[in-house]
DNA sequence: TTCAAAGTGCAAATTTTTTGCATAATATCG
DNA sequence: CGATATTATGCAAAAAATTTGCACTTTGAA
């Protein structure tokens, strides 16, 4: 099913000399003719349709790179962009890498397909991106996964930030004892999270009383209160790194008869389905993802469209989060059912 | 980036005639220059690359074609489908169908990039599943969504033998009296789970004592558990068409201190994360989704390589399902903690 | 060892794409 | 409103890319 010009020279009605100019970018890309045979160009799978300039009336096509996990999270990032792409009428595909492959290769057939790529690796480290930036000079390219050192332009929630409201909800609420339950030490944003709580904690002459070395999941956060427990340290504000550890936390709690709120106080992170849905209903960090996707595709078009320089500086952007508080914040004690 | 013949030639050694007949398929592609003109040509987005017949040494590109939804299960999907497709050294891309846009013309321009669908739209009609068969004929495409009349050889899970094993479990248990919580009654597979539920309690002589007729979200399984509540009937079997729904209900249940196990027994559908995470732990029906994707992949493989027949009937293929006691069931009652 | 089948490269044949030129359509400016 | 510049279009010739006939080489089975 080999595709020419005469194909869609003949679908469009115009001659092969406008359809040929049109694809190599000889002729304004913005008019009637260009936009038709553009999207037939597309629709039959002309192999030039990449090369023609990006102008309005073509459909750029995305790539969301990443590992896929079977978690919630992901459902709801691809989700995310997925709508947001669709509202500029682009067009988004999502890749898994494969690790026992060369990375390179991969990214190079998929530059083939796609407009630019969107990468969420959060397990790559600085020498898999430098590899990643030196096979595609040139080629669009954003990165939404959080990193010290960033060497694509960067999207990311602002961690930090997240762990700095956590620690102001329970200054104000008059908590006198706080506690920290980290992620893993690797990750860079649960370091930025337990650093904005400590931070927060301390400039105001408080000190951490607790903390515990978690692994996001659901058991460290039980083992966790059982760590705290036996210690017999009690009404402490507790900040942990995500909601699954928060969860995990007050489960071992409920279990034990110890009341949340009241012996402890927890926020968590993420504001995962769950933890609107369990009682008691979890306080915690919200991440608007459509707006982390929102921003970075914005960006992204405007590499492909060629305005923004790509490659010179990688740039962060930090998206704010929010405080949702609900039932086991020690302010939220009063008021049960919001 | 415009990419030839001279392109592959300059970059395999191998001449312009054979670059040329290997990609036309005028020399058997099973040869070593074979091999390295085709893993070339797909390296550089070579536009014929996909006329080639996929013999043993082509990589294949699958489409898995949705529509994304923010919930737990579609990453699992996801990530299960490219496990197995990475097994076999394909290539797996996600995308989410537009409604807004032509299904034909989306389809079409996806087609050209990739070797077969896989089809997961539980909310297409026989109506849109026709449209794209009459637009793609004779282009390998297998369907993963539960549908009473298939268009596509659909792979699913046997929906029907989970509500038989629930039913089963409680009768097997002891149980006197039996009761069912539905899924939305226009989804196919959740009309099987509770008819395969009933048919097997009815087939022993007993009878549903009460249903409730909810939507598989966890507010309709609390309103279920307020139903039955009013209703005081107790001590009752009941089947929930999907876990969010069963831990609605012991949520709800809970709450207003009522046992269960003990007054209710309740065996849900699905083997969500937290189904067996939270207290207590959720007795339900797991769904293989390894085992599905692997199945439909392997089929879809050979619909590619010409070993099946396309279009001729649609067949259906139902994977087995297993139920996972834990704590929620009669028998689960005295052993807690497994 | 022999012979058939499959693979390879060169150069010619064929197909596809681009471009020069003439003309038509559209926008710009006084 | 008309003169003029700019852009779009199609034909046909030119250029580029791809396929194929032919001769030669390699490989594997009998």
């Amino acid at each position: 099913m080999a595709s020419g010009l005469k194909d869609i020279s003949s679908l469009t009605g115009y001659s092969l000399s406008t359809v040929s100019r049109v694809l190599a970018n000889k002729i304004s890309g913005d008019s009637q003719s260009a936009k038709e045979i553009l999207s037939a160009a597309r629709e039959i799978g002309y192999s030039k349709y990449r090369d023609a300039s990006p102008s309005s009336n073509r459909i750029l096509d995305i790539a969301l790179i990443t590992q896929h996990f079977s978690e919630e999270f992901y459902a709801y990032l691809y989700a995310s962009f997925d709508r947001i792409c669709a509202k500029e009428g682009h067009c988004l595909t999502i890749h898994s890498l494969r690790y026992n492959k060369s990375i390179k290769e991969q990214l190079l057939y998929l530059s083939q397909n796609h407009d630019g790529f969107i990468l969420f690796l959060p397990t790559l480290d600085s020498y898999g991106y430098r590899i990643i930036k030196n096979s595609l000079t040139g080629y669009p390219i954003i990165s939404i996964a959080p990193v010290f050192e960033p060497v694509f332009d960067t999207f990311t929630f602002d961690s930090y930030q997240g762990g700095v409201l956590a620690a102001k909800q329970f200054i104000e609420s008059g908590c006198k004892r706080f506690g920290v339950i980290h992620g893993p030490p690797e990750k860079w944003e649960a370091e930025l999270r337990k650093n904005g709580f400590k931070d927060t904690i301390e400039k105001e002459g408080k000190k951490i009383d607790w903390d515990y070395r978690g692994d996001y999941s659901f058991e460290s956060g039980e083992k966790a209160f059982h760590d705290i427990n036996n210690k017999e340290i009690s009404e402490v504000g507790i900040f942990a790194s995500n909601d699954q550890m928060a969860v995990g936390f007050i489960h071992a709690a409920l279990e034990k008869k110890v009341k949340i709120p009241g012996d402890y106080f927890i926020i968590g992170y993420d504001n995962i389905l769950f933890s609107k849905i369990f009682f008691p209903k979890l306080t915690t960090i919200n991440t608007n993802v459509d707006q982390l996707s929102s921003e970075a595709l914005d960006y992204l078009m405007r590499m492909i469209k060629g305005q923004v320089q790509i490659g010179a500086s990688a740039k962060k952007t930090l998206i704010p989060v929010e405080l949702v508080v609900r039932d086991t914040d020690k302010r939220g004690k009063n008021d049960k059912h919001t």
